[in-house]
This record gives C-alpha cells, sequence and structure tokens, in this order.
DNA sequence: CGTACATTTGATCCACTTCAAACTCGGTGG
DNA sequence: CCACCGAGTTTGAAGTGGATCAAATGTACG
C-alpha cells in the first residue's frame, strides 16, 4: 500500500513543517499548474498560522490589507457590514478555497472573514506573492483565473437573490456546497453544513423561518433528510431541478415566478 | 481659450487614429499610473471598432473570448441568462469602464454585453493585453485593481438585492450613476438614463411597475424631478440618505425593514 | 442539569408582484 | 398635417410569497 491510497479529505498535512508539495490540497489549493520547481517557491512564501476557534476572525474589513488566505481545514464566512451594522454574508469558503482577492488593490479588506468552526488557514503574504508572481506567469494566470471565477460566481448569486425563489435559492445553496465537498474528495450526497441556518438566510436573503421552513417541506417531498446540521440529500436529481428551473409548481402547473 | 477649456465628456477623440494618450478618457480608462512610454506600449494594441448601434452585441454569453473592451461613448448592459431563457443584467457600463474581466480564464464569454444606444468601444485584445502584462507591472497591478473593484462592487450588488427594500434599491442605483457621470466630467445632477425602467427593475430585482411607482414617490417627496430618460437630483442629500439606510419611515417613524 | 441559544412551527401581515388598463411619445403612412 | 400604431411607461386594484411576530421545542455547553 502506497501513500497514493490515502482517503482524500483526512490528509491534510498537519506536520510543523508543512509543505505545498505534500499537502493533500495542492492539487485544488490556487489549483496550481506550477512545475515542482514553482511550487517550491510558492512554499517558501506561506507562512503557516495558529487555528482559529469558531467565532474568530482572520481578518476585518478596514483591516490592513497583507495577505491571501487559502482554507486547509474549517470553513469561514465573508461578510460586509451595512451602515446600520447589519451584517450581509458574502460567501462561505471551504478548505481549498482562497480568502482575500478582492482586496487586492485596496489598502484595506473590504469584506470582514470569522471563522464558523475550528479552522486552519496558510496566509500567503500579498506582497510577496505580487514579486513571485512577476517571476511566474503560471502563478499569475492562476490568481488572474480565481479572481474570474470568483466575479462569475458573483453574477450567478445575483440571479439567485433578483430572480429565484425560497425553495430555488436552498436548493441551489445545497447543490453548490454538495459539488463543493464532493470536489473535495467528500461525499456529495451527506454532509455536515458549516453554518446556521441564521446564516443560510442571511447569505440567500431569506428569514430564518422561511429557511427552515424550506427544509421541512424537502424533507416531506423526500428530496434531502436533514438532522441538524448534517444533511443527506435522497433525491439528487429533483433538487438539481428545483435548483435551476423550478417555476411551475410540480402539483398544481401553476407559474410560481414571473417572468 | 485653450483646449483646456472644453467640455468633458464631448471631447473624446474621434480623430481616425486615435491613441490612448490623447484619448480624453485616458485618465479615467484602464486608470492608468502608467508612464508615458508605457501608454504608447498599450496604445500600440488596442484595436478601434465600428459603433455599435443600439442593441446590438459587443459579444455574446458562450463566444469565444479573446478581448477585453473599454467603453469610448454610449452605454451597454451585461446579462446572464437563466436555464429557461430569462435575461438578468449584472451591470451598466459607461464610458471609461471596461468589459469582460470576469471572462478571463475562461474560453468565452460568461455574459452577454448588448448595447443600450448607439456605442463605441476599443478592443484590447487579450492574449497581446497579457503578453504585455509580462513586461509591464502597472499594467498588471491596474488589471488586478479593476478586477478586484468590479468584485467588491458585486458585493455591494448582492446587499442590495438581499437587504434593501424598492426605495433603497433605486436610490442606490441613481447615487451611483450620478457619482459615474460626475467622474466622467458630466453633471452629477442632471443626466439621461441610458436604460429602461425594465432594465432597471430587471438590474434591481424588482417589478417594471415598482421602479415606476419609486420613480412618481421620490418625485412627490421632491427628491428628484423625472422627464422620461431625463433625471434631474433635486435633494441629494435625501436621496443619499434614502440609498445608505432608510430603515424608518420619515413619516410614521415605523420600522420599514427587518434589522 | 439548567440556562442560553438555535431551530422549528403557527398565525398574521405587508411590500412587492401580478394582472389589467390607460396613457405618452416618437415614428409613419395616408 | 394628423390619425394611427406600438413600445415603453404609468396608474390602479387585487393577490401572494415571504417577513414578522409569537411561542414551543430542541440542543450545546458550562
Amino acid at each position: 500500500m502506497n501513500s497514493r491510497i490515502q482517503k482524500k479529505g483526512s490528509c491534510l498535512n498537519l506536520s510543523k513543517e508543512p509543505r505545498c508539495m505534500t499537502c493533500s490540497l495542492s492539487s485544488l489549493c490556487l489549483p496550481l499548474s506550477l512545475n515542482l520547481e514553482d511550487i517550491d517557491q510558492l512554499d517558501s512564501i506561506i507562512k503557516r498560522r495558529q487555528p482559529l476557534k469558531k467565532g474568530e476572525h482572520l481578518f476585518r474589513q478596514g483591516d490592513s490589507f497583507d495577505s491571501v488566505y487559502a482554507v486547509r481545514s474549517g470553513s469561514l464566512k465573508n461578510y460586509i457590514m451595512t451602515n446600520d451594522g447589519e451584517e450581509q454574508i458574502t460567501n462561505f469558503h471551504l478548505p481549498s478555497e482562497l480568502i482575500g482577492l478582492d482586496a487586492i488593490d485596496c489598502a484595506s479588506y473590504p469584506v470582514s472573514a470569522k471563522a464558523l468552526e475550528t479552522t486552519t488557514v496558510c496566509e500567503i503574504p500579498f506582497f510577496r506573492l505580487q514579486e513571485l508572481s512577476n517571476e511566474l506567469p503560471d502563478l499569475r494566470r492562476q490568481i488572474f483565473s480565481c479572481m474570474s471565477k470568483e466575479l462569475r460566481d458573483d453574477k450567478q448569486m445575483m440571479l439567485l437573490l433578483s430572480k429565484k425563489n425560497a425553495e430555488e435559492r436552498v436548493a441551489t445553496l445545497l447543490t453548490n456546497l454538495s459539488a463543493r465537498f464532493r470536489r473535495r474528495g467528500y461525499s456529495q450526497y451527506t454532509f455536515r453544513l458549516p453554518m446556521s441556518r441564521n446564516e443560510i438566510g442571511n447569505y440567500l436573503g431569506l428569514a430564518v423561518e422561511t429557511v427552515s421552513r424550506v427544509f421541512t417541506r424537502f424533507q416531506s417531498k423526500q428530496i434531502i433528510a436533514v438532522n441538524g446540521k448534517e444533511i443527506h440529500i435522497t433525491n439528487r436529481q429533483e433538487l438539481l431541478e428545483v435548483a435551476d428551473l423550478n417555476d411551475y409548481d410540480i402539483e398544481t402547473g401553476k407559474k410560481l415566478v414571473a417572468s
């Protein structure tokens, strides 16, 4: 049995001196198409951090910007503040995902990042990443690529917030999380939500109560099984259909959403 | 009277061989902190295009990606399609603004871009921009900067769609357009909306009728004066307040939006 | 094992949507 | 020159999805 057999997702490199090359996330983090030599260089600039406890901030809106982060384990939320102190969650981050790219031309972070659970991250000092990216076109391309993907995700989020009803929103989130867990090597059918119902509602532009009711409705329709934060997707096909374009009520055939 | 006196906004360089250095938008477009030598190089890769007529596409979702564009005059909308053929407008673009950065790591454009009126653009072939940005760290930084700004704007849009009511949404859009016109050298108080009420509603996640009603309400409150697409901002202060956090009804003191 | 907090469930309310119809305005052809 | 057309816009009236309010239930944790 060789090291290739290790279960994905459970093989985080937790040694004292972790290195990008041996990190189990390397194929995901920064999805790097760098050659090994380049990875060595990237490795040399990455700083490890003490794990964050649930509720701790990685950084706050307004903090001076100096690093991008890659999530190694756990999860975080990004949020911005309205003038009257409400928060609006703009993203959730799971392992292998990058945080802080939207600050790249700023003196300070435009959003806050807070741990949803115990979380470890790799810190990538930006000024050094930038120096290094001057020499490595592939690395540069990867950074562009990450930002560009985030832009596209944002547009999808606008569509969701602007056009989708409550069921479609929740179904879209579950579908999305499922795909991300899968990509990390976890089950796409059974997973644990790292965020509270409140945070789901905040993110999706819904009241907590509505999120809860949709979960209940999905359960009675046998689409998912819910136990607290544990989710099991029972009928993936149906969930996908609800997420994408459930314009007509299945029972009545009546139109639910305007054109 | 010297050339400095020209009215800003009406001094677009329309000669046969326009150059970035002499373009009146140069201080805005790509907000370039490049030195003159660099500008010459940028200039050499920019292609000019036939003006687009109202309703024509600059590119469509799915078209192969090869250029970013800077708007020289006129305006465009970006939109994505839902599975059932509805459109969701994700952005409006006024002169000096860049289009297409969200495609940077894609083979094809993830959104469509359509002219709202007669529109001229500068085409910047991306492969050449990328080549050139390899040599010019400042240019590279500007591209990052533009993408990063768009990311931040997107988060604000999510907040709008998720938390703001109809009046706040419309006020936010007007405030935003006002600032952008101002930045281009036009009046921040009097301007012409390049988009229809329908497009405003689509963008803001509201029904056309709601947009129209808010306009009427703002007029009766003396916040703006509307004549078709012509907008005059009568009470800027009030408009800003409505845009930012009008949580309580001015008349009744009753809470309008949940916390 | 009890207190605080998260989630669920029920009942009511309301901002916005939907449906319907009138109106405005630029263009166009008789 | 004006009647007419169609698209865009406004206005009115009614309906509804989700928010809000209220309260019960479930759950984590010191």
